[in-house]
RNA sequence: GGCCCGUUGGUGAAGUGGUUCAACACACAUGCCUUUCACGCAUGCAUUCAUGGGUUCAAAUCCCGUACGGGUCACCA
């Protein structure tokens, strides 16, 4: 029986035409220097910060090198399949404004001339190469079960031998032609594995442009390359995929590096030429003391979703990825405020090669700065479109209030040097909540500082609606009439006065102030008060006094 | 257990043999500024680069061992 019988035996009414496909999927129309990239996740619905760290590094790169980036889906593990597992991270992705030039758009569709982009849909294309394979006396068939696998292991493990399908261990390699056509006959299911040319005893290098040269020993399991259902195993499929999709770069989480012997070895015996490989460390967490993998399950802000929920700008989760995507980043963007990630080139040799701990106090500190230098208009459209999804009380409070919320976000901003009051969308509420009588109700905790009296309170307040404050003021008479109600009552006009002969008086002006403030807001810290009384207004002012009093 | 990778302050890190080499940023602390807060400014925070040994006139930087951490060893990706 020639290989051939043997393919047809096997792989009955599959073509072993591989000359179509590379027809099919000419080189890509791309200058030199152009990098195609990937996002090739399972469909599990989400996307793991991970993942999306990856993503970005793929995207941009591609984007510097006017290349492509495009998302496959790899669902050959049927297990795993959730509903509406492509929407989730179309959705996720979409969120992250990570765009896509190629792949999947939707549950079932692609855009692009290199689909499909769902492996699924791939079946003919993989088995069309394992039939030529087989042809080519490169692939053979397994008969192995389960049970006896395992047999196989404990054996290996006894005898401190390596584990896995080789040399000896790889009985059905051996299997003759006879052999094998006597046991499909007898219809006993099989897999197809790849034969191994390699050999534990030599040595390869494989360079990875984040780890840089890496030596292994040559790969020499006959690795599974079809299940028993008809679909690649992840390292055929990878060969097969970013062959014909013609990837430059793959760009993967490293917990892939030991596959990379294998995936070397599959590309060289497929005559495929390898693309470069950048191996990215997992993003950690520290617990306990202790470093770990961030993970999906135990760490809320694993899910990017999370970003979403707090309402951290898209653009600052972007800039901190590529604070830790690439190490220089950080400085460059220091020096060029004005500029945008756009502006910046990424650099694969400016990746840490050791895992970085995700810092989520730092994260809040970019979002923090991020948002002070936007524009108080920018800082509402933030804030409305977060509201809009996590707080509807909050989005009508907005949209009842838009001017006057514009001008509060405005106060000290769009300066030099902008206030930084909000890390996230969603703490603003909770910090300006005292601005709106909606939310200016029930039981009002005062934070009244060193004046504490009431009657004290009450006649400064009297007082200074009486005789003092005028909404028309510019802010330096306001505050000299500040200084003024606060002599009146027996208080220093300055604070430096107050602390020469604090015996001299009651108090000082900045009591007072502390004291308007609190009978205005309830809290003890607020932006500017002659911009929150301005905002206010005379008859809000007096109300809150009054009802004060 | 085999194979592979990593280890610079509380955190992210710069730095790959030698002119301040432990930069910069976050966090923290103190002080100044200020009517509060925030901002800003100033100062402090690793005599030391996991650890032991070696190479060298000279090492965080090169070599070897040890420890610790991570990854991987599926008809999962």
């Amino acid at each position: 029986m020639t290989n051939k019988e043997l393919a047809d035996l096997l792989l009955p009414g599959v073509s072993s035409d591989i000359e179509f496909y590379e027809k099919k999927y000419p080189k890509r129309n791309l200058s030199e220097k152009a990098i195609v990239t990937r996002f090739a996740p399972s469909p599990t619905g989400f996307v793991h910060m991970g993942s999306l760290f990856a993503s970005f590094i793929e995207k941009k790169a591609a984007n510097d090198t006017d290349g492509v980036f495009y998302l496959r889906i790899e669902d050959t593990d049927q297990k795993r399949e959730v509903e509406n597992g492509v929407t989730g991270i179309i959705n996720d992705l979409k969120n992250f404004d990570i765009t896509i030039d190629e792949g999947m758009i939707s549950e079932t569709e692609g855009k692009g001339e290199y689909g499909p982009y769902i492996q699924s849909e791939r079946k003919e294309i993989y088995q069309t190469y394992v039939k030529h394979l087989i042809e080519e006396g490169l692939a053979y068939p397994c008969f192995c079960s389960h049970e006896e696998i395992e047999e196989t292991r404990q054996i290996q493990e006894k005898r401190k031998q390596r584990i896995g399908y080789y040399g000896r261990f790889a009985v059905c390699r051996r299997l003759t032609p006879e052999d094998i056509k006597a046991k499909v006959e007898a219809g006993e299911p099989y897999i197809i594995r790849f034969k191994s040319p390699g050999s534990f005893d030599n040595k390869i290098k494989v360079h990875d442009l984040v780890k840089g040269d890496i030596e292994f020993p040559e790969n020499d399991m006959d690795l599974v390359i079809l299940k028993s259902d008809g679909l690649p195993t992840y390292h055929f499929a990878h060969a097969i995929d970013d062959h014909l999709m013609h990837t430059t770069h793959v760009i993967r989480g490293d917990e892939w590096v030991s596959s990379l012997p294998i995936h070397v070895q599959l590309f060289k015996t497929l005559g495929f030429e390898a693309p470069k490989y950048a191996h990215l460390s997992p993003i950690m967490k520290e617990e306990d003391g202790k470093k770990r993998k961030l993970s999906k399950r135990k760490d809320p802000e694993a899910a990017v979703s999370y970003y979403h929920e707090k309402g951290i700008p898209v653009e600052a989760v972007k800039l901190y990825l590529m604070t830790i995507a690439n190490t220089n980043f950080e400085q460059w963007y220091d020096c060029n405020k004005d500029k945008t990630l756009d502006d910046f080139k990424f650099d694969f040799k400016k990746i840490s090669s050791s895992g970085a701990l995700f810092d989520v106090d730092k994260l809040y500190n970019i979002s923090k700065n991020y948002i002070s230098y936007l524009k108080a208009t920018e800082v509402y459209d933030g804030a409305y479109t977060w509201a809009s999804n996590y707080d509807l009380e909050f989005k009508k409070i907005l949209e009842d209030h838009k001017e006057f919320a514009i001008n509060l976000f405005n106060i000290e901003r769009e300066q030099k040097k902008p206030r930084k009051d909000y890390s996230c969308y969603s703490e603003i509420k909770s910090l300006i909540w005292y601005m709106f009588d909606e939310l200016y109700t029930g039981d009002i905790n005062y934070e009244f500082q060193s004046i504490t009296d009431k009657e004290e309170i009450s006649s400064i307040l009297k007082l200074y609606i009486e005789k003092y404050y005028d909404i028309n003021d510019d802010k330096e008479t306001w505050f000299n009439k500040m200084k003024d109600l606060a002599s009146d009552l027996g208080y220093a006009r300055e604070v430096k006065e107050y602390k020469e002969n604090p015996d001299n008086f009651k108090g000082h002006v900045g009591d007072i102030s502390m004291v308007l403030r609190v009978a205005l807001t309830s809290k003890s810290m607020t932006p500017d008060l002659y911009e929150i009384m301005k905002l206010l207004g005379i008859d809000k002012i007096k109300e809150r006094y009054s009802k004060f009093i």
